[in-house]
DNA sequence: CCTTTTATAGTCGTCACGACTATAAAAGGG
DNA sequence: CCCTTTTATAGTCGTGACGACTATAAAAGG
């Protein structure tokens, strides 16, 4: 990379691709765009297209995010870049790098289409396989990650509204690792946290037709990571 | 991305840029070239070229792996993918994307211009600042990967040779975190650590030229994760 | 032979966490 | 209206990991 040759490298297209995960009725689901065209015509596939000459790539993510999902204001929602994926034969039509993101909704509403793409749909996350092209990588890369990130950040409030119960703090953790959880046991590893979670002052049950004893209303706080870590259980293989 | 006008998107240069670390003499060492041309002439960067028509960004990162450091056999090094910049501006003269490595060497041999880029040479992290283009943040974005996964996986044997001592393995982490620990908690967290190291069978002292009581010779085991994770010691702001 | 240096072994108290039990506050059914 | 069910919250107990520290072993140097 010393001097540029005008003709000493190939031009590529460059494009985002975005895995959008979202809880709904307790179970995990991902934003899907269902493909018009060979290839993998009819298949679903993750959202995402070129980025602009004068774009980043993280621009260009939230600018599809905005897009696909619909919704006005994407500005607080958690978006992050995965890695990036460029074999050379991932498009059959041509040399396209491809930039993954994920990115985290806390309610879901159903996409409709404020762009020119195809429409976007929710569709569970066990369901959503086999995606075109490399996405079921991308899809699984990001679940991988999002679910390592709940371990050690305060990532998982980024599921859930502005205001939540612990029950459903732990339905995040519970869904995106496929694990129960010791309810006493998460409740006391997220309040000894400082700035995890902060109790809203009037708080009330929010659904109080509930069955149960109404729960208390946190509010996510400050605090960007969790030391120590919140281990999810581990299955086997692991050390002492 | 449903179809593909060939006037839709704007082709973008892609690059690959690594970010080669290893430990010399206690102290951490990042491979760097002298740029020869505007921009940045005469400033130090990171090693890197262009993805090539047939490769993927990891094929290219290797392959400049071995041009950059003159090693034959670059195979078992450890490479591994950072992020992806692509702000419109990195580069003045057009618009480039890059994808980071990282890479660890166990040692250091001063590399000899295999290829025909410049000389690369080994220079201490700490004095590697400012380097072109945006490839302070790049390196910093490295350094703070490695720390990262020094918690919770075998990665620090990737520093050494194939054959170390238990003080060896701990100056990695205490070079890469710049921060002291404790020898005997050190050795008992790694020796509890089934498969992250095993003792080499008739491993009497390497270097015999030591002054104190010879220590035992380790290899790498066959783990990859470390759980509980080997937290570096918190400085400020943590939680309980 | 004694000191220095480095490696290795062991101890002790604290804290985090898994497993578990107990109590409180709501809804629903007889 | 009482009693069961359901969910939230409080507390207990034992184990294990880890930080801080002390002790012993094996080399080199004077």
């Amino acid at each position: 990379m010393q001097g540029y040759d005008k003709y000493a490298y190939e031009p590529f297209a460059v494009t985002v691709d975005l895995a959008v995960l979202t809880l709904r009725g307790g179970a995990l689901h991902v934003l899907l765009v269902e493909r018009g065209q060979e290839p993998y015509a009819g298949r679903w596939a993750l959202p995402g297209g070129f980025v602009l000459p004068d774009e980043s790539a993280e621009t260009a993510a939230r600018r599809e995010l905005a897009e696909e999902t619909g919704l006005e204001d994407v500005s607080g929602l958690h978006l992050e870049q995965l890695r990036t994926y460029s074999e050379p034969d991932r498009d059959p039509r041509m040399r396209v790098v491809s930039v993954a993101f994920a990115a985290l909704l806390p309610d879901a509403p159903e996409p409709h289409g404020g762009g020119d793409a195809a429409q976007a749909r929710w569709l569970p996350y066990d369901d959503a396989r086999p995606l075109a092209f490399d996405h079921d990588r991308i899809l699984a890369d990001a679940h991988e990650r999002v679910g390592a990130k709940l371990e050690y950040t305060c990532l998982a409030t980024a599921f859930c509204p502005p205001e939540f119960t612990l029950g459903e703090l732990q339905q995040v953790y519970e869904t995106v690792w496929g694990t129960g959880l010791d309810r006493p046991n998460f409740r006391r590893k997220v309040l000894a946290t400082p700035g995890f979670v902060e109790p809203v002052p009037g708080g009330a049950a929010r659904l109080t037709g509930g069955r149960g004893k109404p729960a208390a209303l946190y509010r996510a706080g400050p605090a960007t990571t969790l030391h120590p870590p919140l281990l999810r259980p581990p299955r086997e293989g692991r050390s002492a």
